[in-house]
DNA sequence: GGCTGGTGATGCATTTTTTGCATCATGCGC
DNA sequence: GCGCATGATGCAAAAAATGCATCACCAGCC
């Protein structure tokens, strides 16, 4: 799009820092951006960026004129995809920001089947905890986000949740593979792998190991569930996930989970310890989202509520 | 705004329907201002207008397009006042769609006052009936509007109603100026004025003599209420107003009521007859005004809660 | 205190883009 | 069929954007 490049290239200073840097990234002189940038300021009548000595930074003017700019982009990018539907071809780019958990089993299967029936549509996946979700759909940088945590921002629209209770996973052979569901107290000195602070299943099980008083031996720590299950192979340990991460929305249970790994079994959690979590599936408050956004955003919903049925809140 | 004139210009030829009066309009010649046509739809990657022999139209694409265009342009408006805000005066236009009721004393009053307080702000009014002011409200050409109608479309977001009580008013000597109320039957074979079928009094004054079988003598019918009033200067008739369009939100009534004109008075007509009628502040659905239209929205509706505290909901 | 390495701003020549004129092709109404 | 309107296009002139060289400024550092 020809008229905005001006409003690109305002946004990408903006994250940079530089003109001249932004410059490189946008292959173009420093002194054409520049000049842009001070024929932009002079249109708005008020500077956008402060100049310091090593390179600039947005005002408050430029901080509104930035959101101003990124949601012009979302809506461009909104129009095009509507517009594209019209002629037949489901047409568009779908940026997600999801947890770790969703994006093992239940986003790859759900996103090559949209793609089976809307094969123009390509995908953007950002990897990254509930904070940074959030701050992606602010930016608009991602359409959808999955949370497995609370929702810290009031510009954040819940479109969906879906409670889940956690899952203990341990090796076939575990003195605990019999059990039908796992205490709390029985993990005091076992052997886990914990996912890093930030994650919300991390959060949960704290909460419990602290309110039981029970202490586990924890041996590993990593922001990689597939690196954690597949350290499970080599040393026998317990690590937790939820059952959108183990199969794909499917009911978790032994043998029936096809694709989970055989080696491994998963008992839940009791829920008298552990409260179940619950990830919301997001949007910015106010926006449109694109046709193929919203179609996917549906789509996984009822594609949800059909597994799930109870456990999905609108 | 350089980098939007193109934008502006699909605008335009989308009003004129036809390249070459646009051009005229815009003082650049057709053909460049086809080639910016052109191109535009050559990144859009598909046509906005159908070129008929007598000039051109919007296709759907176009439809969408447009809508985006003009959405962005009263973004950008918001946006540019809410960074002239920061500066501490309040700068920005405020655009209203009012019917002929509200802009007789309480529309100029309200204006007024504001200006009072903000200088720097300047306003537009487009006296129009209820339809062509919702209408008005979607393609973005008024932030605020005043219906005394029923709202008709799905995306006006009413701010507040004011409900009003449909009044007779007539020459001081008038054999009905001695009632405290006025029946329709009363009016049976009166000679009256009344406003023309649009307007949101006249549909409920012709409900009440549909139901009551009165025919009173239309004498005159009018879309002003200036001239209707000063009608009534010359040939003795009732006609009818709602008090917002008598006095600015005062309580009505005879003596007190000092800006109404003196050789004229003013009755509720009774209740039981005509049902009262609720002006509507709307905005649309969805939008986030512009910081002074915002502001005047929230003035005007405190201010009529001060007057009229029972009639106006939010 | 001066030097170095970074920043954004500016004058001037060059390149790219936009504009205007003249003209063509087309379709409707009389 | 003619007149008159429309939008599209080739080509030269005007305008705008770009790139190069350079200036002015500031922070960190020796």
């Amino acid at each position: 799009m020809r008229f905005m490049t001006s409003l690109r290239f305002i946004d990408v200073v903006a994250r940079e820092g530089s003109i001249r840097k932004a410059a490189d990234k946008l292959a173009i002189t420093s002194t054409a951006l520049n000049r842009r940038i001070l024929q932009i300021e002079e249109e708005i009548g008020q500077p956008l960026f402060e100049r310091l000595p090593g390179g600039v930074r947005l005002n408050t003017a430029g901080e509104i004129f930035l959101q101003h700019i990124r949601s012009q982009f979302a809506d461009l990018a909104r129009v095009q995809s509507q517009i594209a539907d019209l002629s037949g071809i489901r047409r568009g780019h779908v940026r997600i920001a999801s947890g770790a958990d969703a994006l093992r089993r239940f986003l790859p299967e759900a996103i090559a089947t949209y793609r089976g029936a809307h094969p123009a549509v390509s995908f953007g996946l950002a990897r990254c905890y509930g904070e940074e979700a959030e701050a992606r759909l602010f930016s608009l940088d991602a359409d959808i986000a999955l949370i497995f945590a609370p929702i810290r921002a009031a510009h954040v629209h819940v479109a969906a949740t879906l409670r889940q209770q956690i899952h203990c996973v341990m090796p076939a052979g575990h003195r605990l593979a019999g059990r039908d569901t796992i205490r709390i107290r029985d993990l005091s000195g076992e052997r886990v792998v914990l996912p890093t602070a930030q994650s919300g299943v991390r959060q949960l099980l704290d909460t419990a190991f602290l309110r039981r008083s029970v202490e586990p031996d924890v041996i590993l720590e990593s922001d990689s569930f597939e690196f954690m299950q597949n350290f499970l192979h080599f040393e026998p340990a317990l690590f937790f996930q939820i059952p959108i991460a183990i199969n794909a929305g499917r009911a978790v249970g032994g043998a029936d989970a096809a694709d989970f790994d055989e080696r491994l079994v998963s008992r839940p959690v009791d829920m008298a310890d552990v409260a179940a979590g619950t990830l919301h599936i997001c949007h910015l408050k106010g926006r449109v989202l694109p046709v193929a956004a919203a179609k996917f955003l549906d789509d996984i919903i009822t594609g949800l509520r059909g597994r799930y049925s109870d456990e999905v809140d609108q």
